[in-house]
RNA sequence: GGUCCGGUAGCUCAGUUGGAUAGAGCAUCAGCCUUCUAAGCUGAGGGUCAUUGGUUCGAAUCCAAUCCGGAUCACCA
């Protein structure tokens, strides 16, 4: 897997580099050349920079120097507008027109986006989402999702092959706990809508009377009932299995409406139930084969030699654990996809559960163990500690989305009432919500922990995703008024402005941003990109009014880079998630 | 205690993978709308990049130690 050398400008411009360090007698493989190319830190310095510190050392002479000759053989042409020696940086500005063919050109057409920038990437399976029915998805479970949708985006724009999967958690002592509180202690009748949210709050309300009734005479009976509801969801049938398959469906018609409205799809669906029984019985054929060993009652590998503990496979009740239906799973997943990689998004809590998996697969002599990959992020927390839906201290997910839509409508759209459809209204709003919520989960750092606090996620000024769709749709407002005013062809060669260029500068990086995150699995590094995009413009467009402009050619190629940047934010957009509203 | 993650402006976070004078947003203060959308733009103040040492032309970035915060380490998922 290789990554290609997609951007036209830099490779352009390291064939220069290339050919005037050939005249000063050296020699430096293009590639490197390409690799080195960066920004100076002030824009007045130049657009591109070249450092000569790895040639000063290969030359044994000094980089000031090394810079200086390099200057000098660098004709102003077409390509270059300017060159200057900075101490041992080459500083490069180059010309409206190269820059608009070589970037803008390929943004208007869609080229751009069509580039091929990976070489033969691995056909993936990400799986992500992994909520617990009969719980109710909380704002952690939204960070999971936004990040995991970005990532398969971004690896789909880059050219890979990719399943999308979830692993939904069906069984286990939570649904136990849930349904007993909902036959023997639930007293109000089930409601007609969000029965899913409704019954996460009988499991938490059964956890806590179960915990609080610990050490009291209640304790045995609980237990009692609790085991007969774990007997009868095993064995499929029985008045609590009848109770286990409906109530699924409600708290499956909460995802599905939280998948709706995040515009996710997974192409595949195991669900816990699924490989219960299968993994069971891999756990015991590994035990005969003599991998997995007995240790105190329980089946299990030690990883002690790896720093990892012993993994329990099979209590003492010869029931399975989570880990043991991870290791079926894993195994399941290359089968039925033929996949080349998988790939975990599950929180940073996970680590030594994946890290103790993907050993146990090794040893079990699964050759693609070394294929599998937890990508851990850190959760979300509340300002007063961890969310848990044991103790009921969440923030709903579909709270925040509620919450998100009426602030926005309030505070920014009340003032089209009448002027704009309803429909309209609610469906920005909507787009608009998105965007806030959405940039607010992927921006941070993965490997950051994001503390909630709802009044400050229903401010949505500065760096946030609104301010990204309403650079975008200023821009195609303007696009609309001065569709008839302007008609000549546009010529990047009147791009002479600083902004401008800059302008042009930062869009001929799309690519590079894309791939980085990508390959990083940040998604939030195109986040950063497409706000300092945006801010570019913005100043731009204050600056140099488009519609004043006298110059009809200079006019129509400044709406032209306009245009451009609304095309680049909205595919950017996309890459993360984000839709973009045609008005706002 | 072992392992892993984090520590950058009052607060929330970036920092192009080792490069030039460390940057944004919020908050504070001062400006910019007889309209290409002010959800915007410009400017000001605000820093011992947790601490100490090391590696080299060069460190917020890499290495080591220490301090602080968090996660995790056998019958939950």
């Amino acid at each position: 897997m290789n990554i290609v050398n997609h951007n036209k400008v830099k490779a352009q411009l390291a064939a220069i580099i290339g050919a005037a360090i050939q005249r000063t007698g050296a020699e430096e493989q293009e590639q490197d050349i390409y690799n080195a190319i960066g920004f100076p830190p002030d824009a007045n310095l130049g657009h591109y920079t070249y450092p000569c510190f790895t040639l000063s050392k290969k030359l044994r002479s000094a980089p000031n120097k090394i810079a200086g000759q390099i200057a000098k053989e660098v004709p102003t042409d077409a390509v270059v507008e300017g060159v200057q020696a900075a101490g041992p940086y080459v500083n490069f500005k180059l010309t409206g027109s190269f820059l608009g063919t070589a970037t803008c050109d390929d943004v208007l057409s869609g080229k751009m986006f069509e580039r091929e920038l990976v070489q033969a990437p691995p056909k993936t399976m990400v799986e992500y989402s992994q909520p617990n029915t009969h719980k109710e998805l909380h704002v952690g479970h939204m960070r999971n999702l936004c990040l995991g949708d970005a990532l398969i985006k971004l690896h789909r724009y880059c050219g890979y092959d990719i399943i999308s999967a979830t692993f939904p958690g069906d069984v286990g002592t939570h649904v136990a706990k849930c349904l007993w509180y909902l036959k023997y202690h639930n007293t109000v009748p089930v409601p007609e809508h969000n029965k899913g949210a409704w019954l996460g709050t009988m499991y938490s309300k059964g956890h806590l009377k179960l915990e609080s009734e610990l050490g009291t005479p209640a304790e045995d009976e609980n237990r009692k009932q609790l085991s007969e509801i774990l007997t009868q969801l095993e064995h499929q049938k029985g008045e609590f299995y009848d109770l286990w398959k409906e109530t699924k469906e409600w708290s499956v018609e909460l995802m599905n409406q939280v998948y709706d409205w995040a515009g996710v799809h997974f192409d595949a669906w195991y669900w816990e139930s699924d490989v219960d029984v299968s993994s069971v019985a891999l756990a015991k054929k590994y035990h005969e084969k003599g991998v997995f060993i007995e240790s105190q009652g329980t089946v299990g590998v030690d990883l002690s030699a790896y720093g990892l503990g012993f993994c329990m496979l099979l209590k003492s009740d010869g029931h399975g654990l989570y880990a043991t239906k991870d290791v079926e799973l894993a195994r399941r997943k290359f089968e039925d996809y033929k996949i080349e990689k998988s790939v975990y998004v599950v929180d940073k809590r996970q680590a030594h559960h994946f890290a103790q998996v993907f050993k146990v697969l090794e040893l079990m002599g699964f050759e693609n163990a070394k294929n599998c990959y937890h990508l851990q992020y850190d959760y979300v927390e509340l300002p007063d500690g961890a969310m848990s839906s044991r103790k009921g201290n969440i923030v709903p997910i579909m709270d925040l989305i509620d919450q998100m839509h009426e602030t926005v409508k309030r505070d920014y759209l009340d003032k089209y009432v009448g002027e704009w459809e309803q429909s309209e209204i609610d469906n920005t709003a909507d787009i608009i919500s998105k965007g806030a919520i959405k940039y607010g989960m992927i921006k941070i750092d993965p490997s950051r922990k994001i503390v909630f606090d709802m009044k400050e996620w229903l401010k949505i000024d500065g760096d946030s995703g609104p301010y990204l769709q309403y650079t975008y749709a200023r821009i195609n407002s303007l696009t609309k008024k001065l569709a008839d005013e302007v008609t000549a062809q546009p010529d990047w060669a009147t791009m002479n402005e600083d902004i401008e260029k800059q302008v042009m500068v930062k869009l001929s990086e799309f690519n590079n941003v894309v791939v980085n995150a990508c390959m990083e699995s940040k998604p939030n590094v195109l986040c950063v990109y497409l706000y300092e995009l945006c801010k570019l413009y913005n100043n731009f467009y204050n600056v140099l009014s488009i519609k004043r402009t006298e110059d009809e050619v200079l006019k129509s190629t400044r709406l032209a880079l306009s245009k451009c940047v609304a095309i680049a934010l909205k595919k950017g957009l996309e890459l993360v998630g984000i839709p973009v509203p045609e008005r706002m």
